[in-house]
DNA sequence: ATGTATTGTTACAGTGACTGTAGCGATTGA
DNA sequence: TCAATCGCTACAGTCACTGTAACAATACAT
């Protein structure tokens, strides 16, 4: 399984070292008074690596937290014949959503994460978009799940009004410094608003 | 009701250039292939002028969302005393669309707008964290208009479904080669299928 | 009308995110 | 041990965006 060779391993040892020089930086003194160059001199190698290893200057701080569009067309795809289609677009939600949070969690940066979220339009919205771009191809699937009930229309604003509803009471959550728990509350109690209007 | 003096004359002048100027220019090399300094020079102004006008690039496209805003606002102020929720949400966004039809729809601005945001990355975040203020906005004004109906998680996840809803209906309208008024009704169906979770 | 304050615009000089490219040196596989 | 690979570096460059001082046209007072 652990099958990295030397250069690989190395490799990984300099993202590592310039994601936590990162996040040591961005805790100190904040995320625009952080530039990339410090960010590369700090982890010791140059500031062209740190592009090499990572998009934009964003990046290194949502560096494991991946949206798993997949589980979420898993759940559609895996649905009981005759559910109903509310039933099976919580759970595909309520999926997803759980697994990001497991991975904050396990990153043991969710912390700072959430905080800089929080402060920082730049992150705010480079985190949505990991949902967003999930939006059009879970619509379709839904669609295509459900031929009967749903035109092409609906399903996108359906999906579109899941995807906003949660978005932003997660957010309205985090901004008003409410705990984990909390915000995974205020996503469920959204996630509930617009289901009723599916049944 | 126009009172404005030359002097404010003038700067929308120089303003109505850049945005046209922009949209021009987009339009032919699309967006990464034009540079700030372009858009000031086919408007005939210095570059530093295009940002006294706008705060980003992207922002010479959206240069209208904030009145869209305003108008939603000013609904929810001068709602009736005792008008239900639903209704004030519903009228507030149907002005907010009417409005979009008007400025956007009809001139085609929109669907340039949808097929530059579709490919640039960076429109599609500035245009995010557009709409993400803009709903805490409306959310926050809400709120204080029916303390009593809406905590704070609610009106957010409320006008979130909203605004999610009726994006991702428009973009699917324009994507599939709707005109201006086709997506106009796929804006209001959504709108409706969110408003049935109120009532 | 005339002087004064305001302000939209400008030129200039920066900062910082991000990219292309060529080369070096350490791993890798044969 | 030879050759190919590849992560990294240095260097030069583009471009979005900002601060500042100055200018000239407008606005406003007297």
């Amino acid at each position: 399984m652990e099958k990295l060779g030397l250069r690989e391993r190395k490799k990984q040892r300099t993202r590592q070292a310039l994601i936590e020089a990162a996040v040591r930086l961005f805790d100190d003194r904040g995320y625009d008074q952080v530039t990339v160059a410090e960010i590369a001199d700090a982890a010791e190698v140059s500031p062209r690596t740190f592009f090499l290893h990572f998009q934009t200057k964003e990046d290194v701080l949502l560096a494991n937290a991946d949206v798993r569009v997949d589980l979420a067309l898993q759940v559609i795809a895996e649905r009981h014949a005759g559910e109903p289609l509310s039933e099976v677009l919580v759970r595909a939600m309520d999926r997803m959503i759980a697994d990001a949070w497991d991975r904050d969690l396990s990153s043991g940066l969710a912390a700072l994460r959430a905080r800089l979220a929080a402060s920082v339009p730049a992150l705010q919205t480079r985190l949505l978009q990991r949902y967003l771009s999930a939006q059009a191809e879970l619509a379709q699937a839904l669609q295509r799940a459900f031929p009967a009930r749903l035109d092409a229309i609906t399903a996108s604003a359906l999906v579109g009004a899941m995807v906003g509803a949660v978005s932003a009471a997660a957010l309205t959550a985090l901004e008003r410094g409410d705990g984990p728990d909390e915000a995974r509350d205020a996503m469920r109690q959204a996630m509930a608003l617009v289901a009723r209007s599916v049944a």
